[in-house]
DNA sequence: GCTTTTCTGAAATTTTTGTTTCAGAACGAT
DNA sequence: ATCGTTCTGAAACAAAAATTTCAGAAAAGC
């Protein structure tokens, strides 16, 4: 299997850049060396320029990791390694065309991942603006009161996104409900809504109709709506008691949904610290049930 | 004696830049010591990054010399005058991407929301340098070649992200299937892959058994595996013809797949480029059934 | 020229770095 | 469950780097 592998590795050894090494014979390392390889790619190359100890301690790994990364990439030890690494910067100290940041450095800046990155961050960036962090602040206390239960709904596109938020939600806390839409069962869900209740609606373009009905009538019920929709606003705003909109336009016949994935798990993240006092239980439970099953792999 | 000169030597030990240093500390240096700034000179900061007795050769000058000179320059010894030589290199090598100052502007820059966003902006950041846009481009090729049969697969987390790709590489195009790897009738799906075609396989960290097994069967059967996962690497990618692998870390409890789902709308948007003339009618024809079923609304 | 002061590097010493070994942990196969 | 394999880091060890000491060389003062 590894047998083309081996003539890779015989050319890596020659001149490439370091950088270059690692991603060719990354599927070689280990998780450890995987790891430090992360470690170095952050503030390269001069990360690699300390002591060997302080690289270990950088990237949370032993010395010896090191010095078994480093062989692999063809090098002869530590000193050797950190020599190329040197040569490196010089050629790129004495060369200073500052070049246009390019995302996918090797591939040319019109290339779609170029483009559509590009359009993302401005995305990020226009987005994140409009949010205000008390309103943020206060949907994670909501979602964070073990008092209240929470349901959670998307549509026919960000069902994947509502189902993503669900499963997070659901192992931090008890009490946390999928409804789907799409099936016309949903209102079964509603007759379960108390009044103070949440209810998260994801609603992006192509607005659906069904999320708009469940919005009116669990909003007649006294439940609080969060929202999360696109930077046109859904008709679900009107009932919303906090929206968060994000921007999806890239370069694409499609839409992003990445500022609204990144919105959700910056809220998971708060939530799953505002809760950690009342269930911490839950998570330790839930590993052991893992590991008990032993459907999932730890490492490697 | 020296009474005046402390009190420059005290001025320069602030956070003068060691050129600045040695610049106005230069009348005080000897013979020796000159010589050894006229060497740091050249090819600086790089010079002054190897041992002392590196430095000291090139010099031509003893180790003591160098120590002397140092601390004339207010260090305390050889390894902080490097550790500041260091650190100068990084902030001119650094990102000229310059980090951004606030992302929720009018939140405090600790907020999550501002910390979670840093972390993922270094994440594409990261993930992205990584990615060969070749490999990338030959994945689209496969994945818009309407000769191929496609077949999707996620795990438990990942499940949300391989439904998200599924749903819009099957408006796309004809022929693809979504697989489900929890429920145990996967084996059925493998009956019908024909060598040649192509398994999109989502897996990360928290690597899944059944996963893997079907990576393994799928290549059996000649069918081309292209993968997503972390930056660790599920052991998935032995058997992977493409992979791409994302950063996830973020100050959570929990991964993100933010990078992951940049990727595959990148993907989707590039498929559907390609496709276009092959399925033009299809989207169309999506359309026509939409409108007819008075689901959706267009706008408002 | 002679003395005093300053400068310099060889060599000894201390500290740190880099490498190797090895036992236990995690993994993979059965 | 169990057994062989691979991976990992603690610890021992070897190598080198950094510092200090000190005696002799160079320079300055007289």
């Amino acid at each position: 299997m590894y047998g083309w592998l081996n003539a890779t590795e015989m050319m890596t050894t020659s001149n490439d850049s370091v950088a270059d090494r690692i991603q060719d014979n990354f599927e070689r390392l280990t998780r450890a060396e995987r790891q430090l390889a992360g470690a170095l790619r952050e503030n390269y190359p001069v990360s690699g320029l300390g002591s060997i100890t302080t690289l270990a301690e950088n990237a949370q790994v032993s010395t010896p990791t090191v010095v078994r990364m480093v062989r692999k990439l063809g090098f002869a030890g530590f000193p050797e390694f950190q020599a190329a690494l040197k040569r490196e910067l010089e050629a790129k100290i004495s060369n200073p065309i500052a070049k246009h940041e390019s995302w996918a450095e090797n591939a040319p800046d019109e290339h779609p991942l170029n483009q559509f990155t590009e359009a993302v961050i401005d995305n990020i960036h226009q987005s994140l603006a409009q949010v205000d962090h008390e309103v943020f602040d206060r949907a994670c206390g909501l979602l964070a009161d073990p008092s209240r239960q929470v349901f959670i709904v998307g549509g026919r596109i960000s069902r994947s996104l509502s189902d993503y938020f669900y499963m997070h939600l659901q192992m931090i806390r008890a009490g946390v409900h999928p409804i789907n839409a799409a099936n016309n069962n949903w209102p079964h869900s509603i007759l379960d809504m108390k009044a103070e209740d949440v209810l998260v609606a994801i609603d992006m373009r192509r607005y659906e109709n069904s999320t708009i009905k469940m919005a009116e009538l669990a909003q007649e019920r006294g439940v609080r709506l969060i929202l999360f929709t696109d930077q046109w606003g859904s008709p679900v705003s009107k009932f919303a008691d906090m929206s968060f909109s994000s921007k999806i336009s890239v370069p694409s016949a499609w839409d992003s949904l990445v500022v609204t994935l990144l919105l959700m798990e910056t809220m998971v993240a708060d939530v799953q610290r505002r809760s950690w006092n009342n269930t911490r239980n839950r998570i330790e439970e839930l590993e052991e049930i893992f590991d008990r099953t032993r459907q999932f792999r730890k490492f490697t």
